[in-house]
DNA sequence: AGCACGCCGACT
DNA sequence: GTCGGCGTGCTC
């Protein structure tokens, strides 16, 4: 037998199948998607099966024999494989690279070099002998700490030793001491022998004569008895016990939140959407639903009672949020109501926690998973149902290969089960509202808030006049009014700061030059916490310059608003009020985030400061005011979804006032309050805004009238990139065809990061058939040429963003 | 991507 | 003479 394998080697020559012999002592269990350990060239790799045959086109002299079958069961279904084949082509990506993907971090192999003797009879150097006391397989790293690298050299080349390579996986199951305590009887005649003087052991085998015949883990064991391990293991020597190792789930931490009550009733606009769903999946059709609900319309509620019709039917379901940590309160809500069936998978997790989820879907022992966008690569077999929350986010994109959109994937995959997709938001991206009013997609509204509560009476701030009126303050007079109202009335607050564009940077008031990061044309940002300045795209730090590097001035200080600055600020308005800030220093830690919140959620807290990561879920019954400090710094952003974004933000922010009974308030501060998506924000009027940024988006030809796709060129040599990415965009002048608008070469938005040149070209089409061969022929040029000066060229298909 | 092979300069 | 620099080419 003959085995097909993808080997885990990211290159353009290596980027095909590799034919193995399959040893007869394994042609019984091996399995297509499994994984091995295959000879490759020199040395050792990870391979994943993905065929077998008979006959190869090679000469069998030439193939080399597959060295060890690493998984008994497959990994990856022929569903998924077969995905992963339509995701690499798709997105111009390895195949290697589409199926790693697909499965937890912790099974991505890790390589080690292990030192092999078979003779220990045979090495006479008195050192190394030492070095091996004996063993057979010791780790190279562990010989060169031990500079003994020439002795094994020189071994090697007498053919003494080898050198092998030892594949590891990151994280294997984890196992736990059992205890199984025996029974009453041997119990007591044992502490009947035991000796007077032994007073610890007689205490725990008193302890065991009450529980005996149970089993326990020895941790719980230690702790509930008070005995150390030492004691334990005497007693277990002593017989009184026998011990075994059990595998384990880590079992996550989940966030104790108030329980929601399960409501009675769904409104009509709920009902109506949940019988399509379930309608659409009772006739296994694979219809994509856009569930567009506006802020506190009760969502989550039909994706739950989809959820349960499905799992009802014996299918499974597949849900995706955009970060999960970020809304626990959304986690919390699905073990409420499919408990111990619910697996959930975020980056809060650790590697052997996500490996751990994994393999509860892979067997079955789930039927629900919740969890960010790779969790739609899911192991199931049986999907009945795939849902996208806030399906317009761009985190459902992922940034780097395979840059695959988990809404594609989602689509792919539900038609492979023939089942249903909801995709579900208050504001949608443009390209999903649009397929949904061409009929693409079945287009769900709910237009009410389930509770019936009014939508929170939203305010903009022009703050130009705040500035003319001589308040240089973040803060607004009405806003500041509004905080300081609630504080009165013991009400909470959330105050909202977009990050982007909006850190503080230093700047000089003399000459106007604004600290640089000396690697990417940015400027640097200001940390209060250490007094340093920091490059958030290449990471490098200095020092905050007390005179102006260009005119020396003294009169060079920070500038702008982080969260820290307006903490400050904050503290100097509202001294009496407790402030919890979140943003990416204060919630770095594994957990923080939860705490943060759960700290707020029981008003531990009046004002909630934060970025981004506060927009979304937030949703406790005391906030009563919104405010957001800056609305327009995403609005001036290069990019064409700018506007969109901005709506989506203002109007995610403003729904998490006034969830409940209490009626919310919010304060939108801008310098540009007539622009179209802040004005229209204000009512959550999301289809006069879909029409004004539709036409722009014709006007302009871009997404959804046009498909976009991003060559991104980099190189240290600023003319060198703009060389190349003259030929590239020449190259594909000259083979798309003369609809698609090629636009470039351009220098991008930022124009250098990390010491390389940032060089960029727009392809924009309505239907390019060759588009995919074309960019496969770019690329090949590119990998085996250009690669060569040090270009990096990459391709995205329909990127988030175009800087 | 790694890794070996191979062909040139620098140093014991 | 040998060590080691990295250009070139291959991996079933």
């Amino acid at each position: 037998m003959i085995a097909e394998v993808i080997v885990d080697v990211s290159a353009y020559p290596i980027d095909r199948p590799f034919d193995y012999l399959v040893p007869a002592s394994i042609t019984a269990v091996i399995e297509v998607g499994s994984r091995v350990k295959v000879p490759f060239g020199p040395r050792k790799v990870l391979g994943y099966i993905i065929g077998l045959k008979e006959e190869s086109e090679l000469d069998r002299s030439k193939l080399k024999p597959i060295d060890e079958l690493i998984d008994l069961e497959p990994v990856i279904s022929t569903e998924l494989l077969n995905l992963s084949k339509w995701l690499a082509t798709h997105t111009l990506a390895y195949e290697i690279d589409a199926l790693q993907v697909m499965l937890p971090a912790a099974m991505r192999a890790k390589y080690e070099k292990v030192i092999v003797v078979d003779e220990l009879e045979q090495i006479e150097d008195e050192a190394f002998k030492r070095f091996l006391a004996g063993r057979k397989r010791i780790p190279l790293k562990e010989a060169e700490a031990s500079g003994l690298l020439t002795t094994v050299k020189d071994y090697v080349k007498q053919g003494i030793i080898t050198v092998d390579t030892a594949i590891r996986q990151q994280t294997a199951v984890k196992k736990v001491r059992m205890i199984q305590i025996a029974d009453k009887e041997t119990l007591e005649t044992l502490l009947a022998s035991i000796q007077q003087n032994a007073k610890k052991q007689m205490e725990l085998m008193n302890w065991m004569i009450e529980h005996a015949g149970e089993t326990i883990s020895a941790k719980q064991l230690m702790e509930q008895s008070g005995i150390q391990a030492a004691i334990l293991k005497a007693v277990i020597e002593k017989g009184a016990a026998t011990e075994e190792l059990a595998e384990v789930y880590r079992e996550p931490e989940l966030p104790q939140l108030k329980d929601t009550a399960i409501p009675v009733r769904l409104t009509e606009e709920q009902a109506v959407a949940l019988a399509r769903i379930t309608d659409s999946f009772d006739k296994r059709k694979p219809e994509t639903f856009l569930l567009h609900g506006i802020t506190g319309s009760g969502k989550t509620e039909v994706y739950l009672r989809a959820i349960k019709h499905v799992l009802d039917q014996g299918k499974e379901a597949i849900v995706l949020v955009p970060e999960i940590s970020l809304t626990p309160q959304m986690t919390a809500r699905f073990k409420e109501r499919f408990g111990p069936l619910v697996a959930v998978m975020h980056s809060g997790l650790s590697s052997g926690e996500k490996f751990d989820e994994w393999r509860k879907i892979q067997r079955g022992e789930v039927k629900v998973v919740v969890g960010a966008r790779s969790a739609i690569f899911a192991p199931f077999e049986n999907i009945g149902l795939i849902i996208l929350d806030e399906e317009h986010e761009s985190t459902y994109k992922q940034e780097d290969t395979p840059r695959y959109h988990a809404r594609d994937v989602a689509i792919k995959r539900s038609e492979y089960y023939n089942c249903p997709v909801i995709l579900g938001s208050a504001t949608p991206s443009l390209e999903s509202y649009a397929r949904a009013s061409k009929g693409v997609y079945s287009l769900l509204t709910l237009s009410k808030r389930a509770k019936d509560q009014e939508l929170p009476a939203v305010t903009v701030v022009d703050m130009r006049e705040e500035l003319r009126n001589g308040n240089r303050s973040m803060f607004s007079l009405p806003l500041a009014d509004a905080v300081r109202i609630r504080l009165e009335k013991g009400e909470q607050t959330v105050l909202f700061l977009n990050k982007r564009g909006f850190s503080s940077f230093v700047l000089c008031r003399d000459c106007g030059t604004v600290v640089e990061c000396p690697n990417c044309d940015i400027s640097l940002t200001y940390h209060r916490a250490n007094e340093r300045l920091k490059c958030h795209y290449c990471g490098h730090e200095e020092r905050v310059p007390l005179q102006c590097p260009q005119c020396e001035s003294e009169h060079i200080r920070f500038f702008g608003t982080g969260t820290q600055k307006a903490q400050e600020e904050i503290a100097k308005l509202f001294p009496e009020a407790r402030v919890i800030r979140m943003d990416v220093d204060t919630t770095r830690q594994k957990g923080a985030h939860e705490r943060l919140l759960r700290q707020f959620s029981e008003g531990q807290a009046d004002i909630l400061l934060g970025t981004q990561m506060i927009a979304k879920g937030l949703d406790f019954p005391n906030i009563t005011l919104v405010g957001v400090l800056a609305a327009d710094t995403t609005l001036h952003l290069a990019d064409f979804r700018a506007a969109e974004k901005t709506f989506q933000l203002m109007t995610q922010v403003s729904g998490r006032a006034g969830r409940h009974d209490l009626a919310g308030e919010v304060f939108i501060q801008t310098y540009t309050p007539e622009h179209y998506a802040i004005e229209l924000s204000k009512a959550q009027h999301y289809e006069p805004f879909y029409q004004l940024e539709m036409a722009a988006r014709r006007q302009y030809g871009y997404p959804p009238y046009f498909y976009v796709t991003l060559v991104q060129f980099t190189h240290e040599d600023l003319l060198k990139v703009a060389d190349y990415a003259e030929k590239g965009t020449r190259f594909l002048k000259e083979h798309l065809s003369q609809h698609t608008v090629i636009i470039g070469p351009t220098a991008s938005a930022i124009s250098r990061v990390n010491n390389r040149y940032r060089y960029q070209c727009l392809i924009k089409y309505k239907k390019e058939p060759k588009l995919t061969e074309t960019l496969q022929q770019l690329i090949k040029i590119y990998r085996t040429d250009w690669i060569k000066s040090g270009l990096i060229m990459t391709v995205d298909v329909e990127p988030a963003s175009i800087f």
